[in-house]
DNA sequence: CGAATCTCAGGCGAACTGATATGC
DNA sequence: CGCATATCAGTTGGCCTGAGATTC
């Protein structure tokens, strides 16, 4: 019978190995694991603040800060400030940010179809829904 | 349509979630996630090697090593010299390991129940088998 | 000899804590 | 006022690389 800790287990030995080697083909190119979430979450959407970065990557607000002035000194990010609110910054993607999100992102393609290529369509699908019911699930806890 | 980047993306957020939050009940007790996933393993076999703990809990050998000392100076875990390969140690869990273990695996229920509550028996066990695929596949990924 | 197991030193990415300035 | 956003300094856990001693 499986057991949440079964789950946990499996969770996190899948996370570890996927991890490392995903740091290993970045390293290649000179960026680390945060580095390209950080690219990752502006490609989907621009414009967003420090704030909401960090919620997204799951991350805190020092790293994601460091990392950020890291990718602004390299041409990839510039932070604007926002128009209502004086406290926070908006992250825009550069051009080059977003060129280097893309060779990145295509030298994590193999390793992606290795992820993908256990399931098919369907098990897939349901694959990543059931690990968004454990976001869920920890979102709820973090609060409750 | 699901990609292998949607499963990444879901692995790293559901782990990087559950971490966290074992992390912080583990704190209270004044352990880290290594030590107690070391404990867990032994656990479930007693006296294997070092090595063999490494790879198992997804680890490296160093860390593995000074988790071990540290664990061996409070008593938890003894190092027995292996009988026919003397570079070898055997790691063995201690009757305090054990009684510490069960306390902090009772501290985690909670936390592994609401891992599970989002799933009926089945869907926990294919999630699992799922979890186990991807580890399969990035083993394979590693030496290929 | 090469290969495997463990030890050791040093460095680093990334998370945490706790405090502070500023604006809502 | 409390609350939220971001900054800053310092610490830590855990992983890495690269070297070595010893034994298979």
């Amino acid at each position: 019978m499986t057991t949440g800790r079964d789950i946990a287990r499996g969770l996190r030995t899948a996370y570890m190995l996927m991890h490392r080697q995903t740091q290993s083909l970045l390293a290649g190119y000179g960026f680390t694991a945060v580095q390209y979430v950080l690219l990752a979450l502006l490609k989907i959407e621009d414009g967003i603040t420090q704030q909401e970065l960090t919620r997204r990557a799951s991350s805190d607000p020092n790293t994601v800060r460091a990392t950020l002035l890291l990718l602004e000194r390299h041409g990839m990010v510039v932070r604007r400030s926002h128009k209502t609110d004086r406290r926070a910054w908006r992250i825009l993607l550069t051009d080059k940010g977003r060129r280097t999100y893309s060779k990145l992102s295509a030298a994590l393609k193999p390793l992606q179809d290795a992820l993908l290529s256990s399931f098919n369509a369907e098990e897939a699908d349901t694959l990543v829904a059931n690990l968004n019911h454990i976001v869920e699930a920890m979102r709820r806890w973090e609060q409750g």
